[in-house]
RNA sequence: GCCGACGUAGCUCAGGGGUAGAGUGCUUCCUUGGUAAGGAAGAGGUCACGGGUUCAAUUCCCGUCGUUGGCUCCA
């Protein structure tokens, strides 16, 4: 092999020669003409690269288009740089901070000075953007040293790109540049902007410069491009799908819940069909609970000023809690309870515990109150006021990787009799660097992080570890489940907690008959009842599961001259527990279908005539149609089948 | 809390310096109808609240409250 010839391998293992310093849109134009034309960036031994990147050694080369995410996340990242070189044209002096690429988009942050930036605006910079595009400019990539380049941006005065630079070490730079338009940008970039076809700046909103309240706000513009115009349709209307799941537009045409300004902002209203769904959840938590060894128990809604001093959190908290509660003459002090942990601790302290007593599980569905900044307040997912399926387990420190697999064992549980498939369990551990801002003893904490990292491989859960993110008393395993839009929320929560037990000089007499400190557990399947409905909601579009539903059937005589049959009917499904109503509107049964097919009742149960002469009843599921003709008898049966199937 | 947007009938929304409109829902009447909207009439609004400009404000301006998209936060 000459010394001028590089040996490239692709990913179905064929290896070809080339030049050296061959580019990867030339090995595509090798291959075909077509693949070269869609070749939007490559991956060159696992690193993504600009398609026009020289490459110099033997080396791994896959092709990306479109169809590949890291393509996207390039051409995402490239849209973010035309969208700023619109912005630079249209509003000459803006500076730019940071503008990557997110899961689907892009977002660039501005500083527009002293012009205040409204969303009105957006449809010029789209415009901009695509007749930008349309001069195909290419990105090119150079290399720059660190005086170069603060000397650029120094001379532009663009300070945020200066503040970067600071952390960048030189001879690792890089600008790239597309039209009138240069970046400090790693890369890598599509070939041009001619690739970007169809562009829509969704919203704006203001971002901290570098995510710090104390910095600057700039103004965010977050944006989508397709390569086709077709698919930013596509996009749109799916985005369009998503919003008519949106749990606060369902909850208040399904009547489950509301919200009152009068009552206070973040307070939800439980209406009586979301009460039903709620009670429905508890009990069914109850009884596995129940079955996991677990006792309830019911502590009050505040507590004395002094439980959240010594827990702790007084002192954390309490300048940004709801304030003190006093009695009336002498100014004692109460808090509205945050958590329910601190009167579990005092249950747990009501008498002396062995260690034979241990693991002690106390559940409560506890109703506590937080103040949240009245800007992060969203539907139900984030409230001011919300019930968790709380318990804590107080164990011994041998005990806790057993506890922890049942815990686990009872969030699967609970997730798959509700149709959570797509969940992220996370495993939140200390920052390895800085072990100072975290109680408890070091070996007790290698010893809990290893205990969950096992426990969670052991239940085969597919996780993600984030260092850095465990709370100060403990390490936690979280799992996250996304909305209809695509955020990520927080559901089910296990955590070890070192700190409480020794602030309440929690204790246990072991074998050795001396004194030891229980570990304890903080574990929520739900998280909170008002989250967990929201993202349920979401997930079923509305259309629970037959044992939540709180409206499982609506009878629909044809006529109002069936009215006595279907009352009669409905007494014998109220006496099996199926909870329905009539519908004896003076209206035509067509009609009646309809409204009951928009209020998703899972089942209609028309009575007419013929039913009323065969003692039987006509079944339509909800989004399927007619199922026929079936006994009283067969359909409670059906019902029952379809329930239990659910809850297996 | 911060930045932007929004706030008109129960709900979804139109309108716009001269005190309001549609659809739907609600009430009443007609109709007794067989698998996704039968017909008619009627009731229903301090145009979020408080100031200011104006002969006149629901409309323009400012503030407050609330909602909303993000940011920050989340025991």
């Amino acid at each position: 092999m000459s010394e001028n010839q590089i040996k490239i391998t692709l990913p179905d293992g064929s290896e070809r020669q080339y030049e050296k310093g061959v580019s990867s849109y030339e090995i595509a134009l090798s291959i075909s003409e077509g693949l070269a034309r869609n070749v939007l960036a490559s991956k060159v031994n696992g690193n993504v690269w600009d398609s026009s990147r020289p490459i110099h050694h033997d080396a791994q080369v896959q092709l990306l288009t479109w169809n590949d995410t890291e393509a996207k996340g390039t051409f995402w990242h490239s849209s973010a740089h035309l969208m700023a070189e619109a912005l630079e044209a249209l509003y000459p002096g803006v500076k730019f901070g940071i503008g990557p690429n997110i899961a689907t988009g892009f977002y660039y942050d501005v500083d527009f000075g002293e012009r205040t930036f409204d969303g009105s605006e957006l449809e010029k910079i789209e415009k901009k953007m695509l007749e930008l595009a349309k001069q195909k400019s290419e990105y090119i990539r150079k290399d720059v040293s660190k005086a170069e380049a603060v000397a650029y941006f120094q001379k532009k005065g663009d300070e945020y790109k200066l503040d970067l630079l600071e952390g960048l070490e030189d001879g690792s730079i890089t600008f790239y540049e597309q039209g009138s338009f240069v970046d400090l940008c790693r890369g890598p970039h599509i070939p041009n902007t001619g690739f970007i076809k169809a562009v829509k700046l969704l919203n704006v909103a203001g971002a901290y410069w570098r995510g710090d309240e104390k910095n600057k706000q700039l103004t965010r513009i977050y944006g989508v491009t397709f390569p086709k115009a077709k698919e930013l349709q596509e996009y749109l209307h799916m985005l369009e799908e998503a919003k008519k799941r949106d749990h606060r537009k369902l909850g208040r045409e399904l009547e489950l819940f509301t919200f009152s300004e009068k009552v206070g902002m973040g307070l939800p209203l439980w209406l009586p069909k979301g009460t039903l769904l709620r009670e429905r959840l508890i009990n069914f938590m109850k009884k596995a609970q129940d079955k996991s060894g677990y006792q309830q128990v019911a502590t009050p809604h505040i507590g004395h000023k002094a439980l959240y001093e010594t827990s702790g959190h007084y002192e954390k908290y309490g300048k940004d809690s709801f304030q003190p509660i006093a009695t009336p003459h002498d100014g004692e002090e109460f808090l509205l309870k945050p958590m329910n942990c601190p009167h579990h601790c005092e249950i747990y302290k009501h008498k002396p515990r062995s260690y034979k007593d241990l693991p002690i599980r106390y559940a409560e569905f506890g109703t506590v109150y937080r103040y949240e900044q009245s800007g992060e307040l969203h539907g139900l997912t984030r409230v001011r006021g919300f019930t968790q399926d709380d318990a804590h387990i107080f164990c011994r420190p041998d005990q806790v990787k057993e506890e922890f697999i049942k815990v686990i064992d009872l969030v699967l549980y609970v997730f798959k009799a509700l149709g959570f498939q797509n969940y992220t369990a996370q495993i939140s551990l200390r920052d390895p660097d800085n072990k100072e801002k975290y109680i408890g003893e070091d070996a007790l904490w290698n010893k809990a992080e290893s205990d969950i990292i096992e426990a969670a491989k052991e239940k085969g859960l597919d996780t993600v570890t984030e260092l850095g993110e465990a709370a100060f008393y403990g390490p936690k395993l979280d799992f996250m489940v996304k909305d209809a839009l695509g955020r990520s929320w927080q559901l089910g929560t296990i955590q070890v907690d070192y700190n409480l037990p020794n602030r309440f000089e929690l204790e246990y007499v072991g074998s050795d008959n001396q004194r030891h400190r229980p570990v304890m557990i903080h574990r929520a399947p739900f998280g909170s009842l008002e989250r967990f409905v929201a993202v349920l909601i979401e997930h079923c579009a509305g259309n629970f599961p037959l044992w939540l539903s709180p409206e499982q059937i609506n009878i629909l005589p044809i006529s109002e001259k069936y009215g006595e049959y279907a009352e009669k009917i409905n007494a014998i499904f109220a006496e099996h527990d199926i909870i329905g109503s009539i519908d004896n509107r003076d209206e035509k049964i067509g009609r009646k279908i309809r409204d009951s097919e928009m209020k998703k009742v899972p089942f209609m149960i028309i009575v007419g005539e013929k039913e009323q002469a065969e003692g039987k009843l006509s079944i339509r599921k909800h989004g399927e149609g007619d199922l026929g003709s079936f006994t009283p008898e067969e359909f409670i049966q059906h019902f029952r089948n379809i329930i239990s199937e659910n809850l297996k």
